[in-house]
DNA sequence: TTGTAAGCGTTATCAG
DNA sequence: CTGATAACGCTTACAA
């Protein structure tokens, strides 16, 4: 590799620079930026006029160097195919960016198998490598991990290291409590009374039992609620149109479904409509989760439960950076409402 | 702000501690790392099992400020509702990651409007100002843009302030051409012509011909290659269900419809079911764009094109990269080609 | 081939 | 409240 010409310094201008247009010491420019309170206003002022007059902006590199502090929270993307994306991905990552820049920080993605050198050996994959190479880098103050499994090993590993850090998804109870989430279970509660409420009292659902957390709480919320308001709950043997043609097809018709997810419940549109029946709450209702694009693009309308992202995103970086300060991490995890948003398909 | 503990720094391994562990200089250790070549092969071996001992990673803000390379590459992300997210973006977003890993570059993810400070002015949602403070701060290498528009300032902006830059999707005729593009007409093309030979010969589209590059080229190469085959080509007035059936009830009714993404495909379907027709090769074809997860959940399973994703970020960051080893730009554009994936819904 | 000295831009300490 | 000095951890000349 021909190294030759040093690269040139990109206009940079530097906090010298500042500090001789302002007529001060550079060392009060940085109070300027730093501890305003400690600079006479009238200097204040003359050094911020410089600084905006230069674009002056501190060298991040520089300033994380000195202070320790990098501004930047990584984000450990989930491994999934480019064609089957998490939907919750792409809605989340831009509320969870938002939300940090609100506090003055950056978010750096990564995902595992990212070997920074040529090191693709087994376990590249392993996502408690690629967070120590992030934290032995030092590029970040903490860690903000999604969609937790249960006894997930990326927990265990990041509370070893030491690293701050915060999920979106309950931890189990023998690791830190440093989780938000959704309230998936009482959501999928208000779904069932939502559709009691119309009248309906058999009520099937489409959705996975198996371990991942956030759908098994929505069964069990689901079945829970079903319970007690004495409602006939019927569960799809597995979530494909199939499984649900034939519970239409069975003696214990359900009169409307709920869904563990927007696109199972397009398999319940279709599987309504290949049994004669209309979705709606005059014939089959229907209901949702997640509330992505897709709701509103299907005749009719689908009913679905919205993720408060925002709120999510929000807690999660307020819960990191107080512990990135220092103070005693949360003792307990923040449970958010979803809101139910009712369209055609079940009103 | 009682500022009064220093953070203790977390592990922190530096080389000087690995020097002595191996017992030469901390200069060997640097070399070892960045010109392998330069250093006895003895030597480097025993620097490397202290290096691998220590769990030793090089502090990237030390390193950042001495060799001014970021390691960082930026992406700033579209400004779309959480709930309404531009599909793109996961699967695009985890591809770029994935590229940029393999060069040793990480992503920070920027949006507009994130004040670092307390400044939530007007003009804070201008995409400008974000890439300033991004560049000012020097903590990137470089940028990635997607979704150019037409005369798209951001263009303009990132070339007059010097920083390299590439975007997915093509820039105009006055402006650099770094960009990365797929070929939204020649796929829409092959769209066509897989109708066609299906024995089509009146085929509706629906799609906005508005100002987005990517809709108007699929919208012109569905023209092109209609006219150039001598198929009579229908347009929706409307990207919508109603637009749609008054076609289906119309003397011209199509017998096959390319829908400009799969959502509107979604709309096609709708339609077509509710003008009591069935979708599928017998009955009326239909054909989506982007291979979502949605194209599999649809009954019939619907024919789409799929985005090559993953080329796409390789070449983005390959060229990003180029422009900060300082190599001259490229002079044109890359356009790839889009795969059809032909499912049920016409086939 | 290896070690020495300098400095990247910033912030913290401590005199004035 | 301001100005000099040192140090954060690393890489790049240059000398040995």
């Amino acid at each position: 590799m021909p190294e030759g010409t040093r690269r040139p310094r990109r206009g940079a201008t530097t906090i010298e620079e500042v500090a001789r247009a302002a007529g001060v010491s550079r060392q009060t420019v940085s109070n300027a930026l730093n501890a305003p309170q400690r600079v006479r206003p009238d200097t204040l002022e003359r050094v911020t006029a410089a600084i905006r007059e230069l674009g002056y902006q501190p060298d991040q590199s520089a300033r994380s160097l000195r202070s320790g502090a990098r501004r930047t929270i990584g984000y450990l993307a989930p491994v999934d195919d480019p064609f089957d994306p998490n939907p919750l991905m792409a809605g989340f990552l831009e509320a969870l960016v938002d939300a940090a820049g609100a506090q003055g920080q950056r978010v750096l993605l990564f995902r595992p198998g990212q070997g920074g050198g040529r090191d693709a050996g087994p376990g590249a994959a392993d996502p408690r490598a690629a967070i120590d190479e992030l934290v032995a880098a030092r590029q970040v103050d903490g860690l903000v991990l999604a969609d937790v499994l249960h006894d997930d090993p990326r927990i265990g590993h990041v509370a070893r290291v030491g690293v701050p850090f915060v999920t979106f998804g309950r931890t189990g109870p023998g690791e830190p409590q440093h989780w938000v989430d959704i309230a998936n279970d009482a959501a999928m509660a208000a779904v069932v009374r939502h559709l009691a409420a119309l009248g309906h009292r058999r009520i099937g659902y489409v959705g996975r039992a198996g371990e991942l957390p956030w759908m098994a709480a929505r069964r069990a919320g689901f079945l829970a609620e079903a319970g007690r308001l004495g409602l006939s709950a019927v569960e799809a043997v597995r979530p494909d149109v199939a499984a649900v043609r034939e519970l239409l097809r069975g003696p214990e018709r359900p009169t409307a479904f709920a869904a563990a997810s927007d696109l199972l419940a397009l398999d319940v549109y279709e599987a309504v409509r290949a049994e004669g029946l209309v979705v709606g709450p005059a014939g089959v209702a229907v209901t949702g989760f997640h509330d992505t694009p897709l709701c509103r693009h299907l005749h009719p309308a689908l009913t679905s439960v919205r993720l408060p992202l925002r709120a999510i995103a929000a807690a999660l970086v307020g819960r990191l950076l107080d512990q990135v300060r220092g103070e005693a991490p949360p003792a307990a995890g923040l449970e958010l409402p979803a809101e139910l948003v009712v369209r055609a398909s079940s009103g």
